[in-house]
DNA sequence: CCGCAACTGAACCGGACAGTTTAGAATTGC
DNA sequence: GCAATTCTAAACTGTCCGGTTCAGTTGCGG
């Protein structure tokens, strides 16, 4: 199958109805959202909506394949590594909070948590094209550093895994569970810092 | 009100009503949960178990804010303090990266994420309760650790949020989104003493 | 202007499920 | 051992919603 199976993907109203899903069930996950809404949101009537997709889910599955995707280039996006490596790690970990604090970032993991069991696929899709893709790229940014003498690391895949989560401390959760919605930049920078901070200690040469 | 409103307490087979609803919510989440199943595996006709409960929703609050609770003794239970900070450090990312991978756990962050919205108020509870409370107690270990001369700490609460952070890394995530369900003994160490490792390099004296 | 394919809108079906009702059985207290 | 309370089983209501149907409209190629 090259993208999925089952779906007509022939039709003038294809990427309205496409564009309409992923507005809904971005804003409600799978099972909240509403077909008649959909198809409304849409511009389209129902049996549009259905002479496309065989299913609810096989609508969603597509939404959501995208979306990842989406993230997936999000991921890749190049950083600048020139400069001391100090601002280059600063600069990265402000990006990897930005991002996991977006709108989309958040909605993203609401909804490939909450549809773990209904589509495991979903899941995976969602670990490798956010999280495992954001860790390869750092990996690579850091094999640099390493390369140029600046910093001293055995366990690559870790000391990335840590710095990402060095990079989030405290903020994400809040932000997942609704604790706390808007950030200052203080706060922001006051965990970036820390985060550098604390890396540099471990992994400076 | 004392406990919550317009819940009847009086009754014969008020606990096996809770302990059903709870054995059910935790498997199901509060959507997918049915209450003819809470019903039958309370042991319980649905009228009575109506009679202690005006809705579903109230009833997914008790069991949640019981839930929580339990959660909250376990964060409190004491730690092992004494000895070289290093083994104290150890078994205390070992306690947290395997409460943190319990089902248990997971659970409870799946449902209170799930019903965010739907449960606000549940969703602080479960922070206040859990990670806020685990934050607390390592606070109070770390604090005794900086008087002892053993670490150099200027941020406390940033301080204790980075080791449960280090704590957790790659594991969690991958635990959470059902990636991955069963860890080794090696796993869980080579994370558990990384993550010593880093929060020394940072906050060692 | 014809014919065909895509699209519309609204009604409709069927299943799931929260919550209610009722008639009667079981427990409990006195 | 009787009466009041509690519980049961099962049928029932109303609502929501995914998916289907269908009679009719639109728009486009020839």
């Amino acid at each position: 199958m090259p993208p999925a199976p089952k779906i007509n993907r022939a039709g003038r109203k294809f990427d309205q109805v496409l564009e309409g899903a992923r507005q809904v069930f971005m804003a409600d996950g799978f099972e909240s959202a509403n077909v008649d809404d959909i198809a409304r949101v849409a511009g389209v009537s129902k049996a549009t909506l259905y002479s496309y997709f065989p299913d609810k889910a096989l609508l969603f599955s597509e939404v959501a394949r995208c979306e990842c995707d989406r993230m997936a280039e999000e991921a890749m996006s190049e950083a600048d590594l020139a400069g001391p490596i100090r601002d280059v790690l600063t600069f990265a970990a402000n990006k990897i909070l930005t991002f996991l604090l977006s709108d989309f970032s958040q909605q993203m993991f609401r909804i490939c948590l909450a549809e773990r069991d209904r589509f495991p696929e979903l899941a995976r899709e969602f670990y490798e094209s956010g999280p495992e893709m954001g860790r390869k790229r750092l990996e690579e940014g850091l094999a640099l550093a390493v390369a140029r003498g600046e910093l001293r690391i055995d366990n690559m895949s870790l000391a990335a895994e840590q710095f990402s989560d060095l990079a989030k401390s405290r903020l994400w959760l809040r932000a997942i569970l609704g604790i706390q919605t808007r950030f200052t930049a203080e706060e922001i920078a006051e965990v970036v810092d820390e985060a550098v901070e604390t890396f540099l200690a471990r992994y400076g040469a």
